[in-house]
DNA sequence: CGGAAAGCAGAAACTCCCTA
DNA sequence: TAGGGAGTTTCTGCTTTCCG
């Protein structure tokens, strides 16, 4: 891995952009912007701002052109978000996997598995150990708001101090929990943080997951 | 267009820690 | 001290993307 995203495929550079203002973006072109734009806000600063990320892409497309790109994806986002949650939309599905995505799984990964030298690369300390009730919380409210399975994009937006796998985990108990009745639970736990969400697919998610 | 590869998510087992 | 709960790890299947 030498790269953020996309493996180095220079996507948008085997067609010849006929203008500046047809910029073709391709789907790794839109993950590489995404990426870089979710490491900007996660410093909570942007050297270089737009300049910077066009210059990223390495090819001719300019920095208006990644605004306006940016602006498109983050309109579609925000259409979805206030929204009425419709699982079955085909278009919620589509608009969700445009939420900006950044490489921060990889500053959970082992020893060695940057391939090093990759200056500017996005590293947030992953803990481990017991959640928080502030964790929890907003693992629950990403369930909520981006919904149940998505894990990558939870751990980007709500939980950045745990690894989406982490956060799987926990919620599968937390699931396996709320099934359990109440005068079952015989310790208090984490999972009893009164959080109340009406989750309406945290009943419909664990038994889904029943089902499977 | 078809096959191969990679990534992601679900499920379950294992281990450790804490409470009764 | 024993049992239960929580976190981690690993395996498996599915989906998506890339390459020939």
């Amino acid at each position: 891995m030498g790269d953020l995203v996309g493996d180095g495929a220079a996507p948008a550079a085997a067609e010849p952009a006929p203008a500046a203002a047809a910029c073709r973006w391709t789907r790794q072109k839109d993950k590489l912007l995404e990426t870089l734009v979710a490491r900007c806000a996660m410093n909570r600063q942007c050297v270089g701002g737009w300049d910077a990320i066009a210059a990223a892409f390495g090819d001719d497309t300019t920095a208006a052109q990644v605004e306006q790109r940016y602006g498109e994806i983050a309109a579609e986002v925000r259409r979805v978000m206030e929204e009425p949650w419709d699982a079955e939309d085909p278009a919620i599905a589509a608009a969700a996997a445009a939420v900006p995505a950044a490489p921060v799984k990889h500053a959970a990964a082992g020893p060695g598995s940057d391939g090093g030298g990759e200056e500017g690369k996005v590293v947030v300390e992953k803990k481990s150990g017991p959640w928080s009730e502030e964790e929890h919380r907003q693992c629950l409210r990403g369930i909520e708001e981006i919904g149940h399975g998505r894990w990558t994009q939870i751990s980007i937006e709500y939980v950045p101090s745990r690894t989406p796998i982490q956060i799987a985990s926990h919620s599968q108990k937390y699931f396996l929990r709320m099934a359990k009745p109440k005068e079952d639970r015989k310790r208090k736990s984490i999972h009893d943080t009164p959080y109340h969400l009406h989750l309406p697919n945290a009943a419909d998610a664990h038994a889904h997951q029943q089902q499977q």
